[in-house]
DNA sequence: GAATTCCCCTG
DNA sequence: CAGGTGATATTG
């Protein structure tokens, strides 16, 4: 194992970035594989697969490859064991208490800590701490916010507690983090995101462009924008591609600074950027999709919630991606809300409330559409397929298709979809085998389509 | 015990 | 003024 750490750190390639870290026991720093440093000798190496470990053991962030800024390993490693379910609870959950973690884990939470310890060394609440730290830090590099709004932004009730935990894990303050002077004037927030290679831009770009809602989204050559709210806080951002550097640039513009950390989780899920494209490019090969045929660095192209996706399914229901395009942006025009030149997508309240007579559809796709609307907007934290199912006019191919592209869930697959089906057989395909990753396996034959 | 808040220091 | 730090009272 280790003789494939040492490869792997010596290559600098960035295929295995953010899968493993290296710590350097004479200097106390750890690294990631791409780090442009020196390489060190094995003897004085230790490898550690997340960063809050080798921060446990005593060491500190590199200040030139920054471990805070590594692409995210695959939701999906491991995803059946509990301490992996658990670790993304934590990040995904920031705010709830460990408690309500374990239950949600069907563990005590004392089991939960114990757990966590024999596997990764870490307690729950020091897991969540690194986690904060790693992000603060990286939002201190970017230099456009205040250590007060960092501390916000990253979770910390103050700026006394973020710099007492910053130096004490990194033995320096955060303005020292921040090597730059601080630039005030910076318009936007700027965070990049970063992916392990290869991503197929163009893909994603077509794809999102040719359902692009007007005033919401902007798709250019090599960038995504939109305006989005969560709740009464309204925000926009662009994500600009990078091939080069493999990362997107983010530009971000937010109401409450305490939103950044949810609106960054929304992006990355919307870019698919904790994709594994190596494991995709095997999983599509051994379904029997052709080498030739293969889109190298295939992404799950997001969107922003379940919602948007269901109404998106709906209205694309028995038409053509054209017609559904055409529709969602009458849709947008007349019940989104607007404020200068920029559009916010509706909400569920107020599709539901909408008389909805510009579209051009069945009434019962429009009854359909306003009893959906209804219904998320009555349960719109606990909504989950089987009750959406319950829902008339809402069958498997348009919950499959809310998973999909609200979710970014990794395993759909559109079997009814009749472009999928005549792919099939086209391409004799054994979609089983593409297991768990069958999302991919859809999008690739709808690219051949 | 740890977090929070406040005060006051420095550049 | 922004940021860093020690001291203090309060809290669970």
């Amino acid at each position: 194992m280790s003789e494939q750490y040492r490869q792997a750190r010596l290559s600098r390639d960035p295929r295995f970035d953010g899968q493993f870290f290296i710590a350097v026991k004479t200097t106390g720093i750890f690294c990631r594989p791409v780090c442009p440093a020196a390489p060190p000798l094995e003897n004085n190496v230790e490898y550690y697969a997340l960063a809050h470990q080798a921060m446990q053991a005593g060491y500190r962030p590199c200040l030139r490859c920054r471990p805070d800024s590594a692409p995210e390993s695959p939701a999906w490693r491991g995803v059946d064991t509990t301490v992996e379910r658990g670790l993304r609870l934590l990040t995904d959950n920031p705010e709830q208490n460990i408690k309500k973690i374990a239950d949600r884990l069907g563990i005590t939470d004392r089991y939960f800590r114990a757990l966590l310890q024999r596997h990764i060394g870490v307690s729950p609440k020091q897991y969540r701490l690194f986690e904060q730290l790693l992000f603060a830090k990286q939002l201190l590099h970017q230099g456009q916010l205040s250590v007060e709004q960092v501390a916000q932004a990253s979770g910390f009730t103050s700026a006394r507690r973020l710099q007492t935990h910053m130096k004490s894990i990194t033995g320096l303050t955060p303005s020292q983090i921040r090597k730059r002077k601080r630039n005030v004037n910076g318009q936007h927030i700027r965070v990049t995101l970063p992916f392990r290679p290869p991503y197929a831009w163009p893909f994603i770009r077509d794809f999102l462009a040719r359902r692009m809602v007007k005033q919401v989204e902007q798709v250019t050559d090599n960038s995504y924008a939109r305006h989005v709210t969560f709740g009464e806080v309204r925000g926009w951002f662009r994500a600009t591609f990078d091939d080069q550097r493999c990362y997107f640039d983010v530009e971000i513009e937010l109401d409450d600074i305490r939103m950044l950390k949810p609106l960054l989780t929304k992006i990355r899920r919307i870019l698919d950027l904790q994709c594994d494209p190596i494991l995709i490019q095997s999983a599509l090969l051994s379904a029997g999709v052709a080498s030739q045929d293969i889109l190298h660095g295939l992404r799950i192209p997001g969107v922003w919630d379940t919602f948007e996706a269901g109404c998106r399914a709906i209205l694309g229901q028995q038409v053509s991606v054209k017609a559904a395009h055409q529709l969602l942006n009458t849709l947008v025009m007349h019940v989104g809300r607007r404020e200068n030149d920029r559009r916010y997508f509706p909400t569920p309240q107020q599709v539901a409330d909408a008389p909805l007579q510009e579209l051009k559809m069945p009434d019962s796709r429009r009854q359909t559409l306003r009893h959906f609307a209804q219904h998320m907007a009555a349960h719109a934290d606990a909504a989950s397929p089987q009750d959406w199912l319950q829902l008339k006019g809402i069958g498997p191919w348009t919950v499959a298709y809310m998973q999909l592209r609200g979710e970014s869930a990794p395993d759909i697959w559109l079997e009814s979809d009749l472009v999928i089906k005549k792919q099939i057989d086209k391409h004799r395909v054994t979609a089983q085998r593409a297991a768990p990753w069958r999302s991919y396996l859809t999008l690739q034959l709808w690219s051949m389509a």
